[in-house]
DNA sequence: TATCAGATAATTGTCAACAATCAGCACGAG
DNA sequence: CTCGTGCTGATTGTTGACAATTATCTGATA
């Protein structure tokens, strides 16, 4: 019996659930790249299970912009160009807006946005990169779940999947520690001291902020390596 | 031969994807109720397809949110409460602002505003129920097409789909034409003449506005019928 | 009359096999 | 050398059957 068969028994979870999660993980953490094609029988052979079943867990994925189906010819990780990075950077802004602004008025939020932003704290202090990116994430989940608002979690979840894949990846650099804690200080302060307008304002002009400097990443990469693999830029429909 | 299987020959579309979109119809427009059970079993015969097939397709229809799985008891299709109704109206009121933003920014978001605008008047004039909700979903839909942003449009397109179904399923009634015009005029101004901070709150403002005449309809609804099948509210995370 | 336990039927979960489609490659002709 | 056509193998799409799970119902007991 496979771990994944006993992972997906012990948590009541169907096995092509429990390969979506599998496959969701790895293409997140940069263990499979973007532009790698699967196939069934490949993935179904390596996990030991039926293609109908890897089948399922595929769609999964593609529903949540992670694969593309290339028919009759595998699937594939997607690739993400500068326009993709724009969109998932704007699209992360409206929703980290919507999501400050309900959290600023959540009656726990001083005291979860306190030990979220200490734990930011101690992560930057010690230096760790993998504990920073944790750290920062968890603060925005608990902003996010301060809103209360299971659309807009379900969303955000899919948007930041994209997010750190691209980031896996590509070799994005962490920020300075010192400026990264100094740059969510406003954010974190608005919805503590809960003023609904000024934390949409900072979470917004934080996420364009984090995603102008992905753009320059991506921009000084293009001058690095020549991406040949990159699809041509999608314009307005 | 199903008249599924032709269209999906026609289409060059998987069976399981015509199912799907077949079924989202029926709940959208209403035709199936919030609330009502579904079996595998059941719409297999009824397409005359697989289980299989039709499995593949109400995975992608809970993907979408409009139906929810029991497990080994069917699945259902959502019933959408006063907290559900809160949060399709916010996420695209802040959908729609990011929308309003971006297309106030397209060269040629003066001459599309206007046609669709024009449209959706010619509409109220002919006093057609079923005419006016068209244009008026097609005006907000040139909007996030001139957002030129893939993303924001496949997640519109979600929320939008269970607020249809919602207004299809609560007999919602529609505003006076006079005063739906009335009510676009400032979000269409803004768009066209290119003013994107003012068409952003100009389309939350209209989306706001709208989700509250949701709220209050559906605040009268349960004054009128005992909706004892109303699931308990979801709380914050 | 209410509760608990056991059994059955209803439903989903998974699989292997076959059907359908087409990507890619090879060969021939211009 | 390039382009077009045909064929084959690779891959997905779909199916029916069986396994697994559990919801529901019935009977017995307190």
């Amino acid at each position: 019996m496979t771990a994944l068969k006993m992972v997906s028994a012990v948590a009541k979870r169907s096995l092509d659930r429990a390969a979506a999660d599998a496959l969701r993980q790895a293409i997140v953490s940069g263990e499979v790249l973007p532009g790698t094609r699967l196939t069934e029988m490949e993935i179904a052979a390596q996990f030991e299970l039926s293609r109908g079943t890897i089948r399922a867990a595929l769609q999964r994925l593609m529903g949540e912009g992670l694969i593309v189906q290339r028919p009759y010819a595998g699937w594939e990780v997607v690739t993400l160009n500068s326009h993709d990075v724009w969109e998932l950077y704007t699209l992360r802004a409206s929703l980290e807006g919507l999501a400050a602004r309900l959290a600023a008025r959540h009656p726990d939020r001083r005291a979860r946005m306190e030990i979220a932003f200490d734990v930011l704290k101690a992560a930057a202090a010690s230096g760790d990169g993998r504990e920073i990116t944790e750290a920062d994430l968890s603060l925005h989940k608990t902003i996010v779940s301060l809103a209360g608002h299971q659309r807009l979690a379900s969303q955000y979840e899919v948007v930041g999947q994209q997010v750190r894949m691209f980031m896996a990846s590509s070799n994005a650099i962490l920020p300075r520690s010192a400026m990264l804690i100094e740059n969510h200080i406003p954010l974190v302060t608005a919805v503590a001291e809960g003023d609904p307008d000024l934390a949409e304002r900072c979470a917004s002009a934080h996420s364009t902020s984090s995603g102008e400097i992905l753009m320059r990443h991506l921009e000084a990469q293009k001058h690095t390596h020549a991406e040949a693999s990159e699809p041509p830029k999608s314009g307005s429909r």
